[in-house]
DNA sequence: CCATACTAATTAGCCTTACAACTATTAGCA
DNA sequence: TGCTAATAGTTGTAAGGCTAATTAGTATGG
């Protein structure tokens, strides 16, 4: 580690505190959905469909950072709910592409507007300048992780 | 909601990149932490009870943010590993106390090792600046959610 | 063309986390 | 003092995430 020695008193606590602050996101936004019988992370899937159909599950799988095979089961969930259908590929038999359901159309609007309401509510307060770098620096921590993730397993 | 309109498309983005990032983190530290039979949740009760021992479990779980009843879990994987002790309180006897074991002590030096490299590696090249605004801006979120989730809850 | 290597989806099994319900104990108050 | 409420730890159950292994299908190299 020839690492500045000064910034290492940084890096502990600024850990600590995205683990904390994502974990008790996810809690308060599991909270805000129960109402409507979902949670985050079948909401992250059914966003994602909504900006991006007709993709496959790998593929989805690669948007929201997820593994496949956790996809499968938010998938059975989502399809067992009647909100998505999965239809085989015509270019790939091993394949399906995915689709949202009419039922899953209202649903999403009214989870976007909890997820929006609730996102300003915990950020509220936050200089738009500070959270845009807060934006930069995780998005360049999830950058890095992607390589070194994939340097260990492929 | 009658927050800065602006702002909103800023907020969508942050809750992503620190959801993902958290995961990921996560993922990346579990994986180097194979070697030692250990996981990064059970590294951070470590490293939270070797800054903090006597505590009882209700307070550790406070220190780290999770429900006690997580933690229960995750002391019973490592008191049966020997890293641990539970004893009974003299002030109450409802309650344990927490004590790191003689196993502990190398191991814990061998993780902070690992967990230090770990972060380095993870967030090198992000300015000191720019970290401290992101934890900053962190912070201000979890204590933000936590008065949400115990307003809700209690 | 066929054997081999790769890829898409799934399953099984594990860990971490949460909530709810339960037991034992303590604290508060009437 | 004695009843009631709160608290410490545990257990049951479920969801989300991961890896590893399986199955079916595609691509590639001889």
């Amino acid at each position: 580690m020839q690492t500045d020695p000064n910034k290492i008193e940084f890096q502990e606590p600024f850990a600590r505190s995205m683990a904390t602050a994502a974990r008790m996101w996810r809690r308060y936004l599991d909270l805000r959905f129960r109402d409507l019988d979902l949670s985050q992370a079948r909401w992250n899937v059914l966003f994602e469909l909504s900006r991006n159909e007709e993709v496959t599950q790998v593929e989805l799988a690669q948007c929201l950072g997820i593994e496949a095979a956790t996809l499968v089961r938010l998938l059975d969930g989502l399809e067992g709910a009647g909100l998505i259908e999965r239809r085989p590929s015509d270019k790939d038999r091993r394949a399906k592409t995915l689709h949202l359901t009419e039922a899953a159309t209202p649903l999403i609007v009214r989870m976007k507007e909890i997820s929006g309401a609730s996102r300003a509510e915990i950020l509220e307060g936050i200089s738009r300048h500070d959270l845009r770098i807060a934006t930069t620096v995780l998005n360049r921590i999830a950058g890095r992780l992607e390589i070194l993730n994939s340097g260990q397993n492929g």
